[in-house]
DNA sequence: GACGTCCGTCGAAGCGCTTCGACTTGTCGC
DNA sequence: GCGACAAGTCGAAGCGCTTCGACGGACGTC
């Protein structure tokens, strides 16, 4: 047991003396590049358990033109979804982790120019691009950017990027079928805030032809709005819908932080859930099952999808090919708050 | 305008060049660490911007033994808190690049290996860990990591550490005074749910202790518990709740999940708000906006935390000196869930 | 007018790692 | 038993940057 070199830190070289080879040697042994023999291989690893090394990410990074490293870019303005953002955010790190990644978070609140600066930098390898809007600023930037690159979400178009989603038009139509089924004729769609559509965030405006679409392959009658958030304005919402429809015995609710007050407004309204009404959320599977009565739903799986983005883009960075677009299948739970139309 | 001579990355050595001076020039200009003269320094900042010259940073992370980049711990387990949380990370990174810094994601899941291997092999320079726990084992780890860290929350044994939070004793204690002005004489707090409190939350127990203090004081009678998320959850506890203690005139609630559904269950309850029972939330302002009645409350300041947790980090970086400890002060906002208690 | 003093700039030496020949053995085929 | 070849290891050359000491010239001083 020598004393450690330097108090600093503990370098490839102070491996090699320690187990008695050559640096390169050690780096062989921990990149698995080369041949190494059972006895040397096993007297450096010990060496680096021995001395507790740990590669330096920056050297590394020079030498080798990986950093290891990914960037996450998250939207700043974080109005709406965000514990939905969150379970991405985690579940794309847990993710990195497994590819022996790390993850930069980044915010789209510097711009363009952020982007390019963590590009230009060599910091991360590749990058992770959540809440994708149609029209989005990044994305023709992305196409130049030379690093490789996954959406989460699809902008309008799409050509030369790789995009993954839910496959929110089928959950649209997932949704209206379930209602179909069990019989209801006369269907709302609760969407988004205005201001999401207005944004032209691609997941409101799937969601809502799927959701068109189906009611009108189904012969139902179908109307959808936007609906705001806070428990006065939904009120206010539900009020409005139901005295313009009042023959509505079912809704779709996409709107996590609506869920909550449309169930507890619903029956001072005079409609109970779901013998009245009928509705179902498309929302996070903890929301539903906190709801009372608890929701039928389809969740976003954010942790499918995270896995799948951090995957593919691990694959682009080694080079091989991947499909261009990416869509998980909706799968819709059923829970206590849907049912049959009344008799009437 | 010469051709870029790699296609993959302008270095310092072609900006030089461009510039017609040397490499060391261009980093004294770019660092400003030796008087350069103003037409040197033009000239090279004119070759930087037409070559689009961004320092590679693992270059400059080796050379400077600075990264440039801070670390986030992360708690893995989201499960209560997530919108608090979401608002720190975010509000981390935006204050993190006002001190030219970027944030590497951690989550908890690697546990002490994972703070460990991020720290030896230089990828951050610094550590900012939120959600501490009284008891956690991430603390004793850092007194030993040799890079200076920030705790988001205050662990039960503190020295040598540095800690910021919002003061949740005397959010509590704000609380009641308030509802003691208004002429409450018989509160409750409803908590975060038992889990939070059995894993040793600091939050928590300092919030329960300024509250019962507060009430002690103002000679209230003053119950509290933990209260579990989810309506159905909500209905059944407010329903015992109400039933022990028929004489609540104010809640205070400490749990965002919670705040939606008493709002929601107490009317059904046959308790007005604010005429039969008053309530005050400590949750983000939003939640207590979107609520009805709006909620008056104590809101977390979680940009303002981040903000002073990054700012300490940097003077820690610095070598300069900076207080163990840092309170933030409570504010509470009047809204229009609180009144004087009902005449009787 | 000779001498210290700055100011502004340069060249070179690393930072700790990966990677590319090249070299030394041992092994096989015939 | 000799060439051919593979397996295992080494040394050295960078990767792109920062930083240190050195150096030339402009300036002020006595």
């Amino acid at each position: 047991m020598d004393p450690v070199k330097s108090p600093d830190q503990v370098t490839i070289a102070d491996v090699a003396r320690h187990a008695g080879v050559a640096g390169s040697t050690v780096s062989y042994v921990l990149s698995g590049k080369r041949a190494i023999s059972e006895v040397t291989r096993n007297r450096v690893l010990a060496s680096v358990r021995a001395l507790g090394y740990h590669p330096n990410a920056g050297a590394r990074a020079l030498a080798s033109r990986r950093a290891n490293v990914i960037a996450l870019v998250l939207p700043l303005r974080s109005g709406m979804q965000v514990p939905v953002v969150m379970q991405f955010a985690m579940a794309v790190v847990t993710s990195a982790r497994r590819f022996d990644h790390d993850v930069l978070l980044v915010t789209s609140d510097e711009g363009p120019a952020g982007l390019r600066r963590i590009a230009a930098s060599a910091m991360v390898d590749g990058i992770v691009l959540m809440d994708v809007e149609l029209d989005d600023s990044r994305v023709p930037l992305l196409r130049e950017l030379a690093r490789p690159s996954v959406l989460i979400g699809f902008p309008a178009d799409a050509a030369g990027l790789t995009c993954v989603d839910l496959d929110f038009h089928r959950a649209g139509q997932v949704c209206v079928e379930h209602l179909a089924e069990l019989g209801h004729r006369q269907i709302a769609l609760l969407g988004a805030p205005a201001a999401v559509y207005d944004r032209g965030t691609g997941f409101a405006h799937r969601t809502r032809s799927g959701f068109t679409e189906a009611a009108a392959r189904h012969g139902m009658t179908a109307v959808t709005r936007p609906f705001e958030e806070g428990a006065a304005a939904v009120r206010q919402g539900l009020i409005e819908l139901l005295d313009h429809h009042p023959d509505l015995s079912a809704l779709v609710v996409q709107n996590e932080a609506a869920v909550g007050p449309v169930l507890a407004t619903l029956p001072t309204l005079g409609r109970r859930v779901p013998q009245d009404v009928s509705v179902v959320g498309i929302c996070p599977d903890r929301f539903a099952e906190q709801a009372s009565p608890m929701l039928t739903s389809v969740p976003v799986p954010a942790e499918e999808v995270a896995r799948q983005a951090v995957a593919l883009l691990m694959s682009k960075l080694r080079d091989e090919p991947v499909p261009a677009a990416t869509l998980l299948g909706p799968r819709l739970t059923v829970r206590d708050s849907t049912a049959a139309p009344p008799a009437g």
